[in-house]
RNA sequence: GGGCGCUUAGCUCAGUUGGUUAGAGCGUCUCUUUUACACAGAGAAGGUCAGGGGUUCGAGUCCCUUAGCGCCCA
């Protein structure tokens, strides 16, 4: 393969899809050692990652290419630093969502609800949505480069994953941490299902506060008395008046103290309710008097529990109000509301309104105000699988990052209340239990044809389904094959990292510990590893009423998988949000042309070796260039590796992007095109931009796949046909497959070539700059007397790189240890103790020249002003040895130069 | 009410054991279509690292504090 057949720009179009569909075919995804086949070898270290499970019937989004770009960039190292490694992909059958989605459905087509079609039939239309539009997001998982091993794709649903629930279920209600009962819960009266506390989200909106009069029933003393008795009490939903059980007052307070243990009359109802004590009421706040709403208000319901009142429910599935609220019944909450208030008003129990900015609850779907209320469902014990979460973070088995989260983790759990797990809907795991006109329940992991207990024929199953993240918690070891103690899972489980959005640490990582630990008795994965949301460029949450949405397929459309991918890695940094720019991703693409176009540069040297068996001049060993370049790159491989340990992935992106495009294209390639032409450093500097290069590849490979594996395929082919062939003998098939570099530690001889090539470069880029300054044609090359000093060796020997980097002409370039005088018509630098005078015949400006060097000399003076300073400060006591001497030499070095250049002066 | 995060160049962001004169991308200005790349190269301008205090020889980095913005929990 030679650069006339690779074109000028990389075309992610037609590179991708082919490069998966090569890994796919090559098997490259699966686990190089897998428990399932003949040449098993139990020793070899898995890594493991089950993937979050995107909703069956979602598409791609931002979220979704963020965490299929850190897992693929966490399977690809580790893969590549030779683990056996296997990322389980999967999906959720998400129960509300599916399920409304296919409502929402059959009404536009057919006109027709889900009630009307019944249980049967709507799961068998769920069931053909879900084949139908099931493989989409999976597709899409796939065009982001995802190398998950497909053949043991697993989907909540599946006969697997069911068993392993129905399992789990029977297990938890057999050691009792299952029960069912009626327990104040959050309703959602729109989608007429029971939503856990996580589901619920609570804003300050304004609403109205109502006053009004809780008339109290008169003592026999007062019957005679005209005026009226009451305790002022302020509400937000008055249509719960109808539900009070009693009315509270502080214990202490002055107010309302003798009125405890009196009778309040509920109004319009005029059911009798008790005027109690407690000192939950708070004096301060409102009237300083509370009616109690237990079966409609958490904090009532517990003191209804305390005082031990009687709940009353007075809200239906749909929130109209129950029979319990006589006249109202049937109408709907809000207008419930309004109409007892009228009637309230009418009677003359209306003391006033106002405005009042308060936390409405409110469903995380759709929005709607959820209702608490009393409600059977059935509920998981958390106290004691809650104590092995803890436990399993708190002593380090499994280790959260950022650490930060751990404490978030800690608050929640801490606090836990138990876990609502039954689901008012049909699509989903239905409830394993069974009950008899007895009441008699059965809970089997087999389907029953009678009661356990009474033996009736006559049994029927619940009705619920079971909360999807019941089924999402045992995710990591469910796709493993449990309960079935198969090969996988005895091989494969524990997984090793659970990476996925901070945003669902409650939701699905603290249950997934819990009920791993509680089911396997190991925690299922030993870190987690949390990451940000993506923004938009301002910060901002994309949502389709702000219009800021960015499609990630349409951004992969306009710049390649890669580009996204390295854009997300790089531009993130653990547990925090990242504003996501569009230009951003353009830099990126950028970046994956500037490595297929270094690409064909470094096949073109090497295709100028070209028969296997030739042999190219014989080298005379490393130039200061090679030496240089090998030195930061053993420096950045270190870097990589230490970031990789620490989760910096960002950061070990950043830093091989950064070697890759400013020290290996920006100077050693211009440096290469000068040593090839030298017969005697061809051969050498071929293999140096082959071994960078690759190294450079394979440490990308796992941010930028794409490219990479197709430009090291080239690498690879241009090799083998080439002198150099020996460099890729034991390369692997595919660089997906190729091991990482391994880090070396420096040899000593490093530091010193690299501060010598710095000063290259020094000179040569003063040399730009007054070209610059100077207007001189790029095509113009200058002569130059250079006074090099005790540098004169280094000078003498990297002359003809600095000639052709900073396009001077070698056979008009002079080199001396120093010079008598300066010469005429030049204009004169100063690099460190190097003087370098270049003629520019008219075009030299005393003023501007002398002005130019007096900046340069105040500037250095400054230096030896504070580096002064400093020596004579504690720091030369105190600081490091090494440092201290560093920075003396420093010193030196800025005091060398200001002499230079006042004698530039004179 | 409790907790957490953020505040660094015009914009978007890096900067993890405290150690040069604080970096990148985009944008801006000048020059160049040089045989890897104009999706590029060369050069340049641009920051009292939110404010205040402290620890230290040394602070963008650690501690305290104030302010603004954002998030989580109750």
């Amino acid at each position: 393969m030679t650069k006339h057949e690779l074109p000028k720009a990389y075309d992610f179009k037609s590179t991708e899809a082919r490069i998966y569909a090569m890994w796919e075919a090559g098997g490259f995804f699966k686990p190089r050692n897998d428990p399932n086949g003949a040449n098993f070898d139990p020793n070899v270290k898995p890594f493991v990652i089950s993937i979050p499970p995107p909703n069956v019937t979602g598409e791609l989004h931002l979220g979704h290419a963020m965490f299929v770009s850190v897992e693929d960039l966490m399977i690809r190292y580790h893969r590549m630093k030779g683990y056996s490694a296997l990322w389980v992909p999967g999906t959720d059958h998400a129960g509300i969502a599916t399920q409304l989605m296919v409502e929402r459905d059959l009404l536009q087509k057919e006109e027709v609800t889900r009630e009307e079609l019944g249980r049967e039939e709507f799961l068998k239309r769920t069931w053909e949505w879900k084949r139908k539009y099931g493989d989409i997001i999976t597709t899409q998982i796939r065009r982001l480069g995802a190398s998950c091993d497909w053949d043991r794709e697993r989907f909540t649903l599946d006969d697997g994953l069911s068993r392993a629930v129905r399992e789990a279920f029977v297990r938890l209600y057999e050691k009792g941490l299952i029960y069912r009962g009626p327990r104040l819960i959050n309703w959602s009266p729109g989608l007429k299902t029971a939503v856990s506390d996580l589901e619920v989200e609570y804003e300050e909106e304004e609403a109205t506060l109502y006053y009004f009069k809780y008339m109290l029933a008169p003592e026999t003393s007062e019957v005679s008395q005209t005026s009226e008795v009451y305790i002022p009490v302020a509400t937000i939903r008055p249509e719960t008046i109808l539900g009070d059980t009693a009315v509270a007052v502080h214990p202490n307070d002055e107010r309302y103290k003798k009125f405890i243990g009196r009778t309040a009359i509920v109004p319009i109802l005029n059911r009798e309710i008790p005027v109690i004590a407690d000192e939950y009421v708070s004096m301060e706040f409102g009237t300083g008097a509370l009616k109690i709403t237990p079966g409609h208000d958490p904090n009532d319901y517990n003191i209804a529990q305390k005082h031990n009142l009687p709940i009353i429910s007075a809200l239906d599935v749909e929130a109209k109000v129950n029979e319990n609220g006589g006249k109202y019944k049937g109408q709907d909450r809000y207008e419930a509301r309004k109409n007892l208030w009228a009637d309230m008003k009418a009677a003359g129990l209306v003391i006033r309104e106002e405005k009042y900015i308060t936390t409405i609850p409110r469903s995380q779907r759709g929005g709607e105000i959820v209702e608490p209320m009393i409600s059977e469902q059935w509920f998981v014990k958390m106290e004691s699988l809650a104590k092995a979460g803890l436990d399993a973070v708190r002593d380090g088995r499994i280790k959260i990052v950022p650490e930060r989260f751990e404490k978030i983790y800690f608050n929640w759990l801490e606090n836990i209340k138990d876990w609502c797990i039954s689901r008012q809907l049909w699509w989903g795991h239905r409830i394993p239990v069974w009950y008899c006109p007895d009441g008699h329940m059965t809970v089997t992991r087999e389907d029953p044809t009678q009661c356990a207990t009474c033996g009736s024929k006559d049994i029927r199953q619940d009705e619920d389904v079971l909360d999807t993240w019941f089924s999402s918690g045992l995710w990591p070891f469910s796709t493993l094959g449990w309960p079935e103690q198969t090969p996988d899972l005895k091989y494969f489980y524990p997984t090793s990292y659970m990476e996925t959005g901070y945003d669902i640490i409650f939701f699905w990582v603290a249950r997934m510990i819990m009920l791993g630990l509680e089911f396997t008795g190991e925690a299922p994965f030993h870190t987690v590893y949390l990451h940000g949301l993506v923004r938009d460029e301002h910060g901002r949450k994309m949502s389709k009423t702000t219009g800021n949405v960015l499609d990630p397929l349409t951004v992969m459309d306009e710049f390649g998988t890669d580009a996204l991918r390295f854009t997300l890695l790089v531009g993130s940094t653990p547990g925090n949000d990242m504003n996501l720019s569009v230009k951003r991703v353009e830099a990126n693409r950028n970046f994956a042309n500037k490595l297929w176009n270094v690409g064909r540069f470094v096949i073109n040297a090497i295709a100028s070796f070209p028969s296997p068996s030739g042999r190219g001049a014989r080298g005379e060993g490393q130039t200061l260039a090679d030496a240089w370049i090998e030195s930061k790159l053993q420096r950045l491989i270190r870097d990589v590796e230490r970031n990789f340990q620490n989760f910096q992935y960002g950061q070990a992106g950043q830093q091989v992007y950064d070697f890759l495009w400013s020290d290996f294209a920006d100077w050693y390639v211009e440096v290469a095109k000068e040593q090839m032409k030298t017969e005697s450093l061809k051969l050498q500097t071929a293999k140096t931009l082959a071994r960078v290069f690759d190294a450079c590849l394979r440490m990308l490979h796992p941010f930028t796949p794409f490219v990479t594996e197709e430009i090291w395929g080239h690498l690879r082919a241009a090799l083998r046909e080439s002198a150099l062939s020996n460099l890729s003998k034991d390369w692997t098939q595919a660089l997906i497959v190729a091991p990482f570099p391994q880090p070396r530690q420096p040899e000593g001889w490093e530091e010193a070539q690299i501060a010598d090539f710095e000063l290259v470069q020094e000179i040569v880029r003063s040399i730009r700059n007054v070209r610059a300054e100077k207007n001189v044609a790029p095509s113009k090359r200058l002569a130059a007397t250079i006074s090099a000093g005790d540098k004169l060796d280094l000078i003498t020997s990297q002359l003809s790189v600095i000639a052709f980097l900073a396009g001077l002409e070698s056979s008009q370039v002079s080199n001396l240890k120093s010079l008598s005088e300066k010469p005429n018509d030049s204009v004169s630098l100063v690099v460190g103790s190097i003087e370098i005078h270049i003629p520019l015949a008219g075009m030299v400006d005393l003023a501007s020249d002398k002005a130019r060097l007096e900046k340069e000399l105040k500037e250095a003076e400054s230096h030896i002003e504070r580096l002064e300073k400093l020596l004579s400060s504690d720091f030369a006591n105190k600081a490091p040895a090494a440092l201290v001497q560093k920075e003396r030499e420093k010193l030196a070095a800025y005091k060398d130069t200001a002499e230079k250049i006042k004698a530039q002066l004179k």
